[in-house]
DNA sequence: GCCAACGTTGGC
DNA sequence: GCCAACGTTGGC
């Protein structure tokens, strides 16, 4: 089994967002980065547990847990002339992008900020992406020791921000 | 196939 | 709002 992360801004789509959904559903279409593609399409499979990351807002970080919940599928949205991910150079019979669908698990008990998580950047989660500077992969896997690592944060005290 | 220009991501 | 880092595009 396969650990991951995505990344969503908040103000487009956030976990509130997909636990609002029916059976906390939701097509996770408009991935449009070939990397992230890549690990969408061929190596997410249902079941699968996947981090909730808040991007692009006030505080970034960790907010929850989804899981994949559907094998891939081309995403309908880069055909659709009207959406704002549309790509002409994707085309049915022969399809670009692809999606697969996401469910809700729960809400962490509290925001594990990226603030946090780089502070282990050296040391217990050395190597992933995320706490690498510059990354923009909004797909990505997670070893299980990184997720079990990230999962042990949430019921530790919060040591980064509660320094005073 | 190189690489400059450009658009986007996303932390700060 | 700024801007560094990155991915993509397209001229040559």
């Amino acid at each position: 089994m396969q650990h991951w992360l995505i990344k969503s801004e908040p103000s487009v789509f956030s976990l509130d967002d997909l636990a609002a959904r029916p059976g906390g559903l939701e097509p996770w279409d408009g991935v449009r980065n070939y990397q992230a593609r890549n690990f969408l399409r061929d190596r997410m499979r249902p079941g699968d547990p996947v981090f909730f990351y808040h991007s692009n807002c006030r505080e970034p970080g960790i907010v929850g847990i989804a899981e994949v919940a559907s094998e891939a599928r081309p995403d309908p949205t880069a055909f659709d002339p009207r959406s704002p991910y549309h790509d002409p150079g994707s085309h049915p019979d022969r399809p670009r992008w692809f999606l697969v669908e996401m469910r809700y698990v729960r809400h962490l008990h509290r925001l594990i900020s990226l603030a946090e998580l780089k502070t282990h950047a050296e040391g217990a989660l050395a190597g992933l992406p995320l706490v690498q500077r510059g990354n923009r992969l909004s797909v990505m896997p997670l070893s299980a020791a990184h997720w079990t690592f990230i999962l042990g944060l949430e019921s530790a005290a919060d040591s980064y921000t509660n320094h005073t």
